[in-house]
DNA sequence: TTGTACGCGTTATCAA
DNA sequence: TTGATAACGCGTACAA
């Protein structure tokens, strides 16, 4: 493997004429760049990365924190952010926390040895005050999740607006009798701003909500078949269902047909992040831009890698989308 | 940020102690153990891996090539592979190459920078010859993909197979009338293995097939709807059709429910991979043992980084499965 | 416009 | 059992 120092040798120059050319200084002469690339060709020669990265301090490597990568809204998040690294001379490395506080708290390491420039969290398991500290060693974004106490970028979507407007769809149709049917993750804002968006509505609408058509604990498409067998045993079941997720809602939509109700007749059903399941079942669904939460979030990291300034808060809310199928 | 240099000092000994002790070398005393240990905990020192990395002449990372990272399958596979990655205490770096040769080409350049210690291809857009000579910079393992030439550990599907029992199972099913619905892709052997199955089936049976049952470039739900109403419109359409996924399959179903046709009497389908959207359509389908596919080729991959032999070529064949429901 | 010399933080070699 | 020293390959003050 030819090192810089016989690119040097070859081109019958030092190595700092060498460096030169390839990071593009100025006050090179033509006709010396001509013969350093002539001998990076002869030699097959190309910068070693681990030298550049202990020489400059950065690695050009950004590490992005997923549950896990099958959920198909956070690949669409990776794929995303994957290209807009990449097209700015970034790589990426894939952490999948498995929802478990302590893979995150491993991953945090990478930060601190210096294998990554920056850590973008996509979720976040542990406390805040956890994650805090590693701040010192280089910048962290949180995308798709919340945090009151974290001075760092924020991307997020509104989904109080998320929760609000899906109810509200269901209203404006003319359903009264209103479930809700979401996962319970324990730290996560998300679930919970969605709620407090359902219950708005439900209160503008002045509509009141039992207890038993609350159902939690639905992530898959089998809880959305669960939920189904559990709702159909009730004796007021409600007329319409906003869900959590499109996965819980095409459950519940299988789960329906299969016992031959009718959607959105019998049952109307709204899911949530409009993936291609929804088309697939005609799901009415709320939108999440995932693109552009993808691209901000890596625009914000590459930003804050290259200012070198400390971290600071800063929230980006963006907005969703109803979009409107045939079960509800 | 401390460096060896900084707990040396703290610790009162050399740096080449410290290291010692880091690395778990033999020929330490437990006292001065002790000492380095307290002082590494003091001044909150981890190696830096770049320092590392050039010292080791390796990087303790992996890239793993995938055409698209949304693609169920692909993601199926890397989530299996970075868990069997970071077990070892490999990271993974994901490479999306959209397809695209130059993008397949542009990442290649990781290896040679010295970036990663190995190559997980799961697919191949460039020809073989593209991409043989960066074997000089370390090890490349092809998963899921099939190249006649390459001197390296291949693991991949019984794809001949796969198609001979999925449409053996048709015509135990009783239909006699088989359409053959994939997409094509380039060099792809996959297509290519399937369709030898499909013929051997076929012939065994000794029936034959019209040129008009044949439906090619079907990958998304999409492709599989257009593909239905193309089929609907035939003067004699096939009763049964063999697909190439679950999605074109899953698109097929869709449209014909949606055109009053029943499946399976009046057109029977057959999925392939055993996605998570087969288990809700209820789609007879060929499972693919993705979990097992990327342990043993990141197991490979990890085998050949650690034994630094010359690359040789292993085939690993794998077995597929029927998983029969309600579609046929 | 070019070159000399030092340092980035580790680890391997050799000698003590 | 420990330590001094020389790489690993590169980039950049500083001097010329």
């Amino acid at each position: 493997m030819a090192t810089i120092q016989d690119v040097a040798k070859m081109a019958g120059l030092s190595r700092t004429t060498v460096s030169r050319v390839i990071n593009q200084h100025p006050y090179v002469t033509e006709e010396k760049k001509r013969l350093v690339s002539k001998a990076m060709k002869e030699l097959n020669y190309v910068p070693n990365s681990s030298a550049r990265r202990l020489r400059r301090q950065q690695t050009e490597t950004i590490a992005v924190y997923v549950p896990r990568i099958t959920n198909p809204f956070f690949s669409h998040l990776v794929e995303v952010m994957e290209k807009e690294a990449a097209k700015k001379g970034y790589q990426l490395i894939l952490c999948q926390t498995s929802y478990k506080k302590e893979q995150e708290r491993s991953f945090l390491e990478l930060l601190k040895t210096k294998q990554v420039d920056g850590l973008i969290l996509t979720s976040i398991e542990n406390d805040w005050s956890e994650i805090e500290p590693y701040l010192a060693y280089g910048p962290i974004v949180v995308c798709n999740e919340y945090s009151d106490s974290a001075q760092v970028p924020l991307v997020f979507l509104d989904q109080i607006e998320g929760g609000y407007i899906g109810t509200k769809h269901l209203i404006e149709q003319g359903y009264t009798k209103l479930g809700y049917c979401t996962g319970d993750h324990k730290s996560s804002r998300v679930a919970h701003d969605r709620r407090i968006g359902f219950l708005k509505a439900l209160n503008e609408a002045g509509l009141q909500m039992k207890d038993e058509w609350y159902f939690g604990g639905a992530y898959s498409v089998q809880d959305g078949k669960n939920t189904f067998e559990t709702l159909r045993n009730l004796e007021d079941p409600p007329q319409a269902l906003f869900t959590g997720s499109d996965e819980v809602a095409a459950g519940i939509v299988k789960a329906a047909g299969d016992a031959g109700w009718n959607v959105p007749q019998d049952l109307a059903v709204i899911g949530f992040d409009n993936q291609p399941l929804a088309e697939l079942m005609e799901l009415t669904t709320v939108e999440q831009p995932i693109e552009s939460i993808a691209s901000q979030a890596m625009g914000l990291m590459i930003e804050s890698i290259k200012s070198k300034r400390a971290s600071v808060r800063k929230e980006v809310i963006l907005p969703l989308k109803m979009i409107q199928r045939s079960s509800t």
